[in-house]
RNA sequence: GGCCCUGUCGUCUAACGGUUAGGACACCGGUCUUUCAAGCCGGCAGCAGGGGUUCGACUCCCCUCAGGGCCGCCA
């Protein structure tokens, strides 16, 4: 019996790279007659949200990648939460414990980071965890423990030889213990780090392929270690390669749309998407280039995916989408532009703070037109706006770009009184004259100098309508769009 | 810096030792058309470099180079 699971980690939007190998995942186990999981890995307690999850669902749904066991839908090995299992890793940890494959240290976070730092300078080649705590007696260290003394718990690995494993399209990769430092596996606050909560759960839960993307070669070994302490049968692993920006590094937000969100808004079609991620990486026999989420489970084998990092390119995937809506008839064209741009629920949103501005039915259109568009212009009457008395082009670009990074991408509950408060917090913090500050966003956000107010506005815009215009207006003022 | 992964047109890729190295996107031309698209036809463009192995290498091996990932009580 085949089973993969996706177990994504909710700390913010919905990401493309989740639903990349997500698609794999399910694939894999649809083309076995196996189970595809969902598992919530919301072991970090700082930057998991309920939102964020409820993102995730919301969007995997989004795109048809239906889960057989998960946090909402239940299963048999139940809860499919990490934060509500910490007591299967605390005892698990204790096994290990005794086994002596691992061992409480009590490192402060301090000590760490001035070991850090002193490797950094010293250009040491062997980064990482000096094993100070190790040569602790057991009896000793269980005795701190036991009076309370904060501590975390690490794994032991071998400090001599190589760790061997198998990596489906790679073969079989070697690495040397020697240069492998002793990963935490649970921290201090009795929660577990990725690579415990991990080998635990996949072990549990019966997954028998662990399909995931390539940023994790590098702790293959510990995770191995960790499989061969608990005595415990490996699953396969398979690595996918990384999504990639146009300039090859690892896809990211700063340069590459990368919330399902914005696709979701922009108009992209669900099995387009899925179409598109299916090449990434990986060809038909036949050649074919279109082809449906089932045609591509039928025809799915691991073998057939190339290692290279794709580039993911949004001008194809927009070629593919254009090919999409041309099969769909006026009637389901009119069902998708019905269940989200122009849904009954957003054009509600948007009424009450039109209503107040528009004399005839007609001036609907012309005056809410940046309520549907996607990117906006800036004319020349605008553009004096954009800048802001106080700066030149480049540095409201600079401010912009900021209260993006720093404001405006963190926010996951996305209201206008949260929205107030970010952009007023900001203003503040960089003295800058409210009433230009504001203005400058707003026509950033809307391409007008006249709109209902900002913040019930972009609101309603909603963050991925806001990012992408914020994006491009801090392009214009960069002069390069 | 150390370790690891990867390397075919600008981009996504086919090729499983023997091909004029194929297809798709983009781009450029043409065609259709009242316009713009779409469609159709055509064109441009690539095996990272160097050594081996072999009768024969894009394919296998080695080295170099290049790109990427990781080096957190984040995943």
């Amino acid at each position: 019996m085949v089973r993969t699971r996706i177990a994504p980690s909710p700390t913010g939007d919905p990401h493309v790279g989740t639903a990349y190998v997500a698609l794999f995942n399910y694939a894999w186990a649809k083309k076995n007659g196996g189970q595809f999981i969902l598992r919530i890995e919301d072991t970090d307690r700082e930057r998991s949200s309920e939102a964020s999850e409820e993102m995730i669902f919301a969007s995997l749904r989004w795109l048809g990648l239906s889960w057989d066991e998960g946090p909402d839908v239940g299963g048999p090995h139940a809860p499919y939460r990490q934060s509500q299992r910490t007591t299967i890793y605390q005892q698990h940890v204790e096994e290990l414990i005794d086994r002596g494959a691992a061992y409480p240290c009590f490192c402060s976070k301090d000590r760490l980071d001035a070991l850090r730092e002193q490797q950094r300078r010293a250009k040491a080649p062997v980064m990482g965890y000096d094993r100070h705590c190790r040569s602790i007696p057991k009896a000793e260290a269980q005795a701190r423990r036991r009076a309370g003394e904060p501590h975390v718990v690490r794994l032991a690995m071998p400090t001599q030889g190589i760790t061997k494993v198998r990596d489906f399209l790679r073969g079989e990769l070697e690495f040397d213990n020697t240069l492998i430092d002793d990963q935490v596996l649970l921290k201090s606050d009795g929660f577990p780090t990725y690579h415990l909560a991990n080998v635990v759960d996949d072990h549990l839960m019966g997954i028998t392929h662990v399909i995931r993307a390539e940023e994790w070669i590098s702790s293959l070994p510990k995770h191995a270690q960790l499989y061969r302490a608990f005595g415990w049968e490996e699953p396969v692993f398979c690595h996918l390669p990384l999504l990639r920006n146009a300039d090859r590094s690892k896809i990211s937000k700063r340069k590459n749309p990368t919330s399902l969100n914005f696709y979701r808004r922009a108009g992209f079609l669900p099995e387009a998407m899925l179409n598109f991620l299916a090449l990434m990486g990986w060809t038909m026999p036949d050649g074919r280039e279109e082809f449906t989420l089932d045609e591509f489970v039928e025809a799915f084998t691991l073998d057939r995916i190339v290692l290279g990092g794709p580039v993911f390119d949004l001008t194809k995937l927009t070629w593919l989408n254009g090919k999409y809506i041309r099969t769909l008839g006026p009637q389901e064209l009119l069902r998708r532009l019905r269940s989200d741009l122009l849904s009954d629920a957003y054009l509600l949103k948007i009424l009450p703070l039109v209503r107040e501005r528009i004399d005839k039915l007609e001036d609907f259109i012309a005056y809410a037109s940046f309520f549907f568009v996607g990117e906006v212009s800036y004319g020349p009457d605008v553009l004096p706006k954009l800048v802001m008395k106080t700066s030149s082009p480049t540095e409201a670009a600079a401010i912009l770009e900021e209260l993006l990074e720093e404001e405006l991408d963190p926010l996951l509950d996305w209201s206008k009184e949260n929205l107030e408060a970010r952009l007023r917090r900001f203003a503040e913090a960089r003295s800058l004259r409210a009433g230009d500050f504001f203005m400058a966003v707003r026509v950033a956000v809307t391409g007008k100098t006249a709109t209902p107010p900002l913040f019930e506005t972009m609101e309603v815009l909603g963050k991925e309508t806001c990012r992408r215009r914020l994006r491009h207006a801090v392009a214009v003022l960069k002069g390069k769009a």
